[in-house]
DNA sequence: AGGGTTTTTT
């Protein structure tokens, strides 16, 4: 059978030759990705530039990219080259460049202009993901500058409408596909949360019983009910019923389950979303649609995340539908009433409008949109969005209150292919000389979840994470997990002795030495620090924002956001052992209650650094001397809004500058009439064991209070507190350090950043 | 106190 776009190559080529857009809808199937970039390149688009296509993920990017090249009678990385993180085979013949959107959006930040394209093509549009949403809004404003430029938008016959009015009325071109028919089976009521398990074991067992042969793709919201509705099958005894789960936290061998035929008997996937978009199962010819999805959103008053389940989309509904019918007609079993899918929403709301807009705002400011809320998005996300993403980047010093650009920090930060948060993070470290530390833990937290925990197994599992684990910090024990990791000489045997996914820690790699060549371009030296103290205030830097504060038994509310009732994620490493006051969360996410994972533990000294609007230090007295040495240990206090003591920070200095600050409290404590004392020990009458320490002076006697600790012969400023029957008691407020070592030398000035940021600035000056 | 859909990035 010819695929049916072949029959409507002339008129593709000549939308694209009229028309600065076009939109090309058309069922999987329908052989649009593959035939449209030959048929751009055939009537020689590739001649004023490279032919570009996105696609939504990598597998997708590489494997049509080796089609093309096949079909064209080139090898990848040639006339048809492709580009996913971390692989890039390209060449500078290549004509048809495949990629992912996230690859087009980096080249935004070098070239807003895409001057090396002649074409871009946006595969999967109606995914709506970030990615594209972005991608869409440039092309936009990049159309007004490029008059040259040719856009295609390909998508499922889903919005059209919506992508065709957003570009100007462009034509839309449809290619019909080349789909079986599915009929669909209503159920009779709506099904709530609850009982759907049982509904949906029940329909893949009567389906089972009366409906040919042909396999089944259940699709459920998450691994627990996938989990029962295995378990309740099970329980029935079915005969020739092969049962999977599929989901993303599946282990390999395990997923390679979802694709194995089995001879003689029925196939029964059980699947969250991933099998919606993510992964294609061949010969499915029944489909049982729950309904439901889960979905993650993005509350920009409060920066939580909430893990909902929802009831899903017209769109995303027909969608799952489609899944069957690719190779036989099929039949779909929905559990819930036509009368209920009616009044569903026509479509899942684009995934831009559902996630912190952070990224993305700092990804425009680098590319040189000042005015953001004036960028032209096909949805447009709200102005609290907008309003959290630069309260965002302005706590993180991406930018400046009341400024547009980007701030060096923010520019450096930009040039991370990091959330802003985990980027930020790194540019702290660089302060510290931890560059590597920081960075081994940022790939760490912008990956996947690393410790595995397979079900039946999930007390041999903990009992192997916690060797690994930090009680005050699940970054320090990413640490600790990649040191390990290294001396197992990263092996995949090791991982799975301790129950760590051997995949992600492996991307961990990659993505370890992707960020080290970034920050080798910034002119970062690569440093390492043995003090965790160190590393944990970098973390706590990025993570400012998610301050959160101890509250009441296990909860905690945030400082500078309004979130309450916020408990530390059982999967934590700091979870039941953390009694410290303040954390930082990585992520807040709201699903069965509102958790914090990704914690690490704050000391009261870094609050002044993280969050200077609340909290500030006091002026730096001296703590400690020691006779004859060369310098001084100086102590600075931690004031909330209140004033009061939240705990100190201390540091060494040299002992001339410990004089100068000791002369500085000496004048302010003689301005406010502080008595200058010196104690000596006097055993008191009845009670011999106790002590109490007096002092003369001016012929007058003075008794320090009870619990005031003081040496003997040594200086103090005191403050009254009471007098009594003609006896003064004082207060010991400082001690008078007798300093007999003037050090010559002065303090160094600690290497900046700011600097650093300006050597990168200097160097990244655009073309 | 007790547990997360999915994808992607110079």
């Amino acid at each position: 059978m010819e695929l049916p776009i072949l029959k409507e190559r002339d008129r593709i080529i000549q939308a694209v030759s009229d028309n600065p857009v076009i939109v090309v809808v058309g069922e999987t199937g329908s052989g649009k990705t593959t035939q449209i970039p030959i048929f751009l390149y055939e009537a020689g688009f590739a001649e004023s530039g490279v032919i570009g296509i996105t696609e939504p993920r990598r597998v997708a990017a590489t494997s049509t990219a080796k089609y093309v090249a096949g079909v064209i009678g080139s090898t990848p990385g040639d006339l048809v080259g492709y580009q996913v993180r971390f692989d890039d085979e390209t060449t500078v013949g290549t004509a048809l460049k495949f990629m992912t959107d996230g690859i087009l959006l980096r080249e935004f930040q070098i070239d807003s202009n895409l001057s090396r394209y002649s074409v871009v093509l946006i595969d999967e549009a109606h995914e709506r993901s970030q990615n594209v949403d972005f991608i869409l809004g440039l092309l936009k404003d990049l159309l007004k500058r490029r008059r040259d430029l040719k856009v295609v938008v390909a998508s499922a016959t889903i919005d059209e409408q919506k992508f065709s009015n957003f570009f100007n009325r462009a034509p839309v071109i449809n290619v019909s596909g080349r789909m079986f028919p599915v009929e669909v089976v209503w159920g009779k009521e709506d099904v709530d949360e609850e009982m759907i398990v049982e509904v949906m074991a029940d329909a893949i067992a009567e389906i089972h019983r009366s409906e040919p042969e042909g396999d089944i793709l259940s699709f459920m919201t998450g691994e627990d009910q996938i989990r029962r509705v295995v378990e309740s099958l099970e329980r029935m005894k079915l005969t020739d019923l092969v049962l999977v789960p599929a989901h993303a936290s599946l282990p390999w061998e395990e997923q390679q389950k979802i694709f194995a035929s089995y001879p003689g008997k029925r196939k029964v996937i059980v699947a969250t979303n991933i099998a919606e978009t993510s992964i294609t199962i061949d010969g499915i010819v029944y489909v049982v649609d729950s309904g439901f999805i889960k979905q993650m959103n993005f509350h920009p008053e409060s920066g939580i995340q909430s893990l909902d389940v929802v009831l899903h989309s017209k769109s995303g509904c027909e969608q799952r539908r489609g899944r069957a019918g690719r190779t036989q007609p099929g039949k779909c079993f929905r559990l819930y009433a036509e009368s209920d899918f009616r009044e569903r929403p026509q479509f899942t709301e684009p995934e831009i409008k559902r996630i912190s807009l952070a990224g993305v705002v700092l990804a425009m400011k680098d590319i040189g949109i000042d005015k953001v809320e004036e960028f032209e998005f096909v949805d447009p996300p709200s102005r609290e969005a907008f309003h959290e993403a630069h309260e965002t980047l302005i706590a993180l010093g991406a930018i400046q209150r009341g400024s547009h650009g980007l701030t060096d920090i923010g520019k450096m930060m930009a040039g991370l292919p990091l959330e802003p948060r985990i980027a930020r993070m790194i540019i702290e470290a660089e302060k510290h000389g931890c560059t590597k530390d920081v960075a081994t833990i940022a790939a760490f937290l912008s990956g996947r979840q690393v410790f595995a925990r397979p079900k039946g197994k999930e007390i041999q599992a903990d009992r192997a994470h916690v060797a690994l684990k930090n009680p005050a910090s699940d970054a320090l024990t990413f640490l600790r997990v990649w040191d390990k990791y290294e001396d197992s000489d990263f092996d995949n045997q090791w991982c799975y002795d301790n129950f760590l996914n051997a995949r992600v820690l492996r991307e961990v790699d990659d993505i370890r030495y992707q960020l080290f060549n970034i920050l080798e371009s910034y002119g970062f030296e690569p440093t390492e620090s043995s003090d965790t103290a160190v590393i944990a205030k970098a973390v706590a830097m990025g993570l400012a924002y998610s301050l959160l504060e101890h509250r009441s038994r296990h909860s905690y509310g945030g400082v500078l956001r309004q979130i309450d009732d916020v408990f530390i994620h059982p999967g934590s490493a700091i979870f039941g052992l953390s009694n410290s006051r303040w954390i930082v969360a990585s992520e807040v996410v709201r699903t069965t209650k509102t958790y914090a994972r990704g914690c690490t533990e704050v000391k009261p000294e870094w609050l002044p650094d993280m969050a200077p609007q609340h909290f500030k230090r006091g002026e730096p007295v001296v703590a400690r001397y020691l006779k004859g040495a060369e310098s001084a240990v100086i102590s600075k206090a931690v004031l909330d809004g209140y004033g009061h003591e939240l705990g100190s920070s201390e540091e060494s200095v040299p002992v001339a500058e410990a004089i100068a600050i000791q002369k500085a409290r000496v004048r302010d404590a003689e301005s406010k009439g502080l008595l200058k004392l010196t104690f000596h020990n006097e055993a008191s009458g009845r009670y011999s064991f106790t002590a109490s320490f007096v002092a003369e002076a001016g012929g007058k006697r003075y008794k320090a209070s009870y619990h005031a600790k003081v040496e003997e012969g040594v200086p103090y400023y005191c403050k009254v507190v009471d007098t009594y029957l003609g006896q003064t008691t004082v207060e010991p407020v400082f001690q008078v350090f007798a300093f007999n070592n003037p050090a010559p030398s002065p303090g160094q000035p600690l290497s900046s950043v700011e600097e650093l940021a300006q050597k990168r600035g200097a160097s990244l000056g655009r073309q």
